[in-house]
DNA sequence: GTGAAAGCGCTAACAA
DNA sequence: TTGTTAGCGCTTTCAC
């Protein structure tokens, strides 16, 4: 059925015209200087040959690939799909193609990743694995490749973000406790190397010190289940008399349930929790988390279109911050008394 | 940094040698038909001009992208980040890249990916989404693209594909829940336009019969949650002496819950229930759920190979049938007297 | 409005 | 062993 692939040459014979005729009248752009009859005479042509244009070819002439790249630590963590998703949904609208790179979580995977999307000629790169001082990403920054973070950001505000509002996020967090009528509440914070684990754990100082209630924080080194459940069960030693905690991510809330659950606690019973992502699947655990809910997929969206805008040579970088909502379930409850 | 990339030609000049000869020592299989010496002296070159060969160029003259598809039905889907990772790492560290599709589960979508894919000179498919009479999948098996499904087959079985032992997975859950003591097991199978709906429900039926229990079936007419809900509810009220599920898989698992919840029915004292695939995260949910699992993973990888295999001209089409083992976890009791 | 010709960056015969 | 030449499929000046 497919053959060896229709080129442009063939559908310029069979249509009787040159093949810069041809290229003239299949771009949107040049169409129009071409003569209507001729130009029908092209289509059908390619019609009937069922032509498809060669895209490396044309990205090796107009030195366009159509590409951009997109760093992520890991697509197995749930919370990265929809905003990959939102990403590739807004650049197959524009005509662009992403390609994929994981760095599981440490500097050389992702300084290995932006190199193999580079020289696949990405035009520019999304990337989601920023630590807050990110090496690689003040390289890229500082070359002419287009960049533009999602999630994390950098210390460096002049590098394009579109990050959520985590101190809002946070803030909604503790209020809501606070409200329910907690007076000691622990945090456990994500990696303070990353812009998400610092900012929370400032805003969560912020919130306790404003509301005069006692916050005590511990930090995972990393967002993940086993890093949380770790700092959790210090947190619980340290700080028995605490009623509620706010985890850094809702990974990390997860392990602060089997540390809970390790210490004979229940939740919401003994001790409240709040989580922040409202990744998928997160109000199917047992208790449904109470959780900040952040806009994944229009995260990614957001970040596409900075981006392309770059590669269009408008707008220079700019840093989006996404709203947040604290979505109330299970997992928080008035502590005991 | 970066600036305007360098080519080959300049690290031919740097070097004093000829574009050609730059090249044959850059590739691995030609490397030794050049001079030791001459070959250290491009290296240097290429070294001190940060020389990335360009891909899109290579491609087009070797007529080889070094790229594969991958067709899933949706990346936010927690079951399939898995299986492309599996492939992604696979692919990786054979020199090859993969570009995504998802088809939101249509054949309209499927088709557009594929042609997507293919207008990006992809060397080879990774189909996730296959109908069993999949005309897409068809088309393609008919064209000289090398294609491997994963997860589900065609009813042709002269198209790779590899899978999950569908048959021996459920065999294993309906007989965990006979030795608990169950009588009567419902099935809510997934649709029977999918090679795993269709096989599961069949090996249902043979499993039963075998053991000489009662099965009840219905079907959803997707994968999904509430496909799933949809489903029990109606096998529930025409059926409502059975004492355990059976689902499709454990989105639909997840639907099951939601009818039982709804008819006000606990599992898994009331009703007991097995899912299938052992999806990232069924093991938070409440009751954490006993399941069929699959190694998702293995069967990317596995799919990938296979792909490499047939664009090396090595071995033809095969099917593969990847191992599956039950775990138990909280969703499955003896049935209440 | 269309043809001619050059060339994107690279590789692969063929010569030398 | 290395240089020469041609060309992958396409776009884009420049003439006509």
């Amino acid at each position: 059925m497919a053959g060896s692939p229709v080129t442009l040459r063939e559908v310029a014979e069979l249509a009787g015209v040159h093949p810069g005729t041809v290229s003239r009248a299949l771009s949107a752009e040049t169409r129009d200087l071409v003569n209507a009859e001729t130009a029908q005479r092209v289509d059908a042509a390619v019609e009937k040959l069922g032509y498809k244009p060669n895209r490396l070819a044309r990205g090796l002439k107009t030195r366009r690939s159509l590409t951009v790249g997109v760093v992520i630590p890991d697509l197995t963590n749930p919370f990265f799909p929809p905003i990959v998703r939102g990403i590739e949904d807004y650049l197959d609208r524009h005509g662009y193609t992403s390609l994929l790179a994981n760095t599981d979580g440490d500097a050389e995977g992702e300084q290995k990743g932006i190199e193999t999307l580079l020289g696949r000629q990405v035009e520019g790169i999304v990337l989601a694995s920023a630590t807050r001082t990110d090496a690689a990403v003040a390289e890229l920054a500082a070359s002419s490749t287009p960049l533009v973070l999602v999630n994390r950001r950098v210390d460096d505000n002049r590098v394009a973000a579109v990050v959520s509002d985590d101190r809002k996020g946070v803030r909604l967090g503790v209020e809501h406790l606070a409200e329910l009528g907690h007076e000691t509440i622990g945090h456990v914070a994500g990696p303070g190397s990353t812009s998400t684990g610092r900012a929370r754990r400032d805003a969560f100082r912020a919130a306790t010190r404003r509301l005069g209630i006692e916050g005590r924080v511990a930090s995972a080194d990393a967002f993940t289940e086993v890093a949380g459940e770790r700092a959790a069960v210090e947190l619980l030693e340290r700080h028995p008399e605490l009623t509620a905690i706010v985890a850094g991510n809702d990974l990390i809330a997860l392990g602060c349930l089997d540390a809970l659950a390790a210490a004979g606690l229940r939740c919401p019973r003994d001790v409240s929790l709040v989580g922040f992502n409202d990744m998928p699947f997160i109000d199917k655990i047992s208790p449904p988390l109470t959780t900040v809910h952040v806009p994944h997929y229009e995260l990614g969206e957001c970040a596409a279109e900075l981006l392309l805008a770059q590669l269009r040579g408008e707008g220079k970088p700019e840093q989006v911050l996404a709203d947040v909502s604290l979505v109330v379930r299970k997992s928080t409850a008035k502590p005991r008394r």
